[in-house]
DNA sequence: GATATAATCTACTCTATAGTGATGTAATTC
DNA sequence: GAATTACATCACTATAGAGTAGATTATATC
C-alpha cells in the first residue's frame, strides 16, 4: 500500500467518520459477516444474529445508505449482499490488527 | 489478504466496534491525520485541528483508550503519536473505497 | 376480496457522547 | 512561593442513535 498521506477536507472527513460508524456496531458487523458467505433474506439474517426483526431491518437500512450492503427485492422477500468486495479486507484488517495487540499483550505475560 | 470468514463471538464483535467506532468521529480523524506526519503535543494538535483545547483532550483520550496512539510526557508537555502501522493502511483501505465509489457515480452521469 | 406473510416505518424511551466553559493539576519560570 | 504554561478533567447541554412495540405497506395465497 502507499501509506502517502491524504489532504482531507472537513467533507472528506466527515465521509470517512460514517462510514466507519457505520462499522462501529456489534449488529451490524454480525450481519456484515453473516453475508460474508452470500445474499440472505431479512429472515435468515434474523435467525442468524439472533436479533428482532425490526432491528435487524433498521441496521440493513443503515448499512444500506453507507453502500456497505446492496439490496434485491424479489416477491415477498428483500435479498442483502455485501456491496463492495473492500469489506472483506477492511474487516480482516481491523481483526488482524486487534489479533496482534492482544497477542503483544499476552506475550508481556509469559516468557520470550 | 486472505478474505476467509472468521468465527468471531459476541466480545470480539464489540471489540471490533468499538475499534471502528474511535475512528467515526471527524475530529478523532482529523486528529489521527495530523499525527501521521510524527509525534505531535496537544497545543499542535489544537492549532492544526482548530478545536477547543478541552475536546481535542477528550478524543486523544478516546484516541489513547482505544490504542491507536500513544503518549509520552516530558516536562509540560504531552506527546502523542501514531500507536500502530495498521492505522496507516486502515485509513488507507476505507478513503480509497470512498474514492472509488466517487468515482463510479461520477462514471454515471459521463458517457464511458 | 379476505387473509397471511415479509419487510419497513413510526413513535417512544434510554443511553452515550460531542462540544463548551470553568476549574484542577503538575511542571516551569521568575 | 507566586505566576505561568500545558494539559486534563468536570459539569452541563444538546444531539444521535440503539432497542423495542406496534402500525403500515406490499406481495402472495386461498
Amino acid at each position: 500500500m502507499s501509506n502517502t498521506k491524504r489532504h482531507l477536507s472537513e467533507e472528506a472527513f466527515e465521509m470517512l467518520g460514517e462510514q466507519f460508524k457505520a462499522f462501529s456496531e456489534p449488529m451490524r458487523l454480525k450481519l456484515v459477516y453473516a453475508l460474508m458467505d452470500g445474499e440472505k433474506t431479512v429472515s435468515e439474517l434474523v435467525e442468524q444474529t439472533g436479533g428482532l426483526q425490526a432491528n435487524v431491518s433498521k441496521h440493513l437500512r443503515m448499512l444500506l445508505e453507507a453502500r456497505i450492503v446492496e439490496r434485491r427485492k424479489q416477491g415477498l422477500n428483500s435479498y442483502y449482499n455485501i456491496a463492495n468486495d473492500s469489506v472483506f479486507d477492511l474487516c480482516d484488517l481491523m481483526c488482524n490488527s486487534i489479533q496482534d495487540r492482544l497477542e503483544a499483550d499476552l506475550g508481556s505475560f509469559s516468557a520470550r
